[in-house]
DNA sequence: CGGGATCCAGTAGGATACTG
DNA sequence: CAGTATCCTACTGGATCCCG
């Protein structure tokens, strides 16, 4: 795709598509605690900010079905599973960074943005 | 924030704030629909794929109180507005694009893995 | 410990009608 | 043309309990 146009409405689709399976509250937090390191459900659960135990078990499930987390079972009584990013799921996280990165940047701009628009916009 | 580490909790909140504001199902389309592009507001309900007129309304106000757009009414009667990306929205723009690019990049292969995981889950 | 099942509340988002 | 107002539905996500 041409970095300086707009994309094609089928493209459109698709883009939505993998945003809309992505960007929901919790997967690009996991993805990013995932990066770069094979973590336990409940060491994933502590990195990952107020998610309740049942959201990082439907997130965790949905990311193994598009193929970009893999789960491993270590035993089964005590049950023991980790998660670890596939290729696919790294390739994403480079870019999921990139916006994390960004967010962290530029995250006191929107909220001053936010404060002074609500100001002059509370009539 | 280091590309190969997860980021502190305190991070992850500011994070999880910027991507649950354009993590919803229509801002990063308008936002990449309006790269490079100032546009009318038809002009981007066209580009915008399925989004309703109220949606397109919501989805810019907030864009604009992000400080992400800027809003330009060129005549009151008959109305016509036009919408651009801020510096700080190009800023943005730009993440957004290579996590576009990314996804009509893998899209068959998350299909695929998809209909892979249905198969061998559906007992 | 790592989930699944169930129930519930809040909200995102759609359809339609109306307006300056 | 560019919205706003209203109503309604569906889905996300939380809390709790249970299970191997």
């Amino acid at each position: 795709m041409n970095v300086t146009s707009p994309p094609a409405p089928r493209d459109c689709r698709k883009v939505s598509d993998v945003f809309s399976r992505i960007g929901d509250r919790w997967s690009m937090q996991v993805i990013l605690v995932l990066n770069n390191q094979k973590q336990r459900f409940n060491e994933i659960k502590k990195g990952v900010n107020g998610i309740s135990q049942q959201m990082l078990a439907r997130t965790l499930k949905l990311l193994e079905r598009d193929g970009l987390i893999e789960r491993f079972v270590l035993d089964a009584s005590p049950p023991k599973v980790s998660y670890e990013l596939t290729t696919l799921g790294l390739s994403l996280a480079e870019q999921v960074m990139a916006l994390a990165s960004w967010s962290l940047l530029n995250f006191e701009t929107l909220s001053q943005n936010r404060e002074r628009y609500d100001k002059t916009h509370e009539n």
